[in-house]
DNA sequence: GCGACAG
DNA sequence: ATCTTGTCGC
């Protein structure tokens, strides 16, 4: 069985060894904590715009992708920016890796716009995929969270198996144990850390989301934000940057 | 030994 | 992630 420490991509060695490294080095940036003013004020009143980051392909074939990345108004979920290019993918995709293929390009967008619109910048972003809930405690959210100083939410809508975690018949059990909306579960790695929270994003769907903590934003308010932000089951921002990339 | 494991 | 039709239900 691979530990999450010596756990390496198959046929992949130069990622998997400096990546891992890179990783571990980044991974003392990540802030797991409440930094920011909105989120010590009562209902949030200084939060206004939430933003979405996300990465499509096309063809499948080839190295092309889009990014797309949206910023909505807060607590309406309004759109009030949208962007989206073509860039060129380089690396492969490996579970455990995937910060290494899709965050250059979102640094890349945040960027832009902070240059562009700075007035439009996101005050938190909801990321695809997970953040300390991760190989090396430190996925896409994280990775993101520290090279743009954002507060960062990883929200996954598959379970990463990692530290014992597993979609077992228990874990199954748990999910169906999310009634309604709002409805959690804490997921514990075997180490006994809370690596995130399994969360029923909207009543009409069982399947629930994987939210873990990016950067600069703690566990709890991260739930509760990924939660405000659920008409559906993807969370808004989430779904409007997957729907504008495609 | 094979397969599994975010997007 | 992406390939893909219809179908069941509110």
């Amino acid at each position: 069985r691979c530990t999450a420490v010596s756990f390496r991509p198959p046929a992949l060695g130069a990622l998997g060894l400096w990546g891992g490294v890179e990783q571990d080095r980044l991974r003392a940036a990540v802030v797991p904590e409440d930094t920011e003013r909105w989120q010590r004020e009562p209902g949030w009143a200084g939060l206004q715009r939430v933003g979405g980051v996300d990465l499509s392909y096309g063809g499948g074939n080839d190295g092309s992708a889009c990014v797309s990345l949206v910023v909505l108004g807060y607590p309406g979920l309004q759109v009030l920016y949208e962007d989206c290019r073509m860039v060129a993918v380089n690396a492969p995709y490996v579970a455990g890796f995937l910060a290494f293929r899709e965050v250059p390009f979102m640094v890349e967008a945040v960027e832009r716009l902070q240059r562009e619109q700075p007035e439009l910048r996101p005050q938190v972003l909801l990321v695809d995929g997970n953040g300390l809930l991760h190989q090396r405690g430190f996925g896409v959210a994280c990775h993101l969270g520290v090279l743009t100083d954002l507060p960062c939410v990883g929200v996954a809508k598959n379970l990463l198996h990692v530290d014992g975690l597993v979609k077992d018949e228990l874990h199954k059990e748990q999910i169906r144990s999310l009634q309604k909306k709002g409805d959690t579960f804490p997921l514990m790695g075997t180490s006994g850390a809370v690596l995130g929270m399994a969360l029923r994003g909207c009543n009409n769907s069982s399947k629930p989301l994987y939210v873990s903590v990016g950067h600069r934003i703690c566990l709890e308010t991260a739930v509760h934000l990924v939660k405000s932000c659920c008409k559906y089951r993807i969370p808004e921002p989430i779904r409007q940057v997957e729907k504008q990339g495609s």
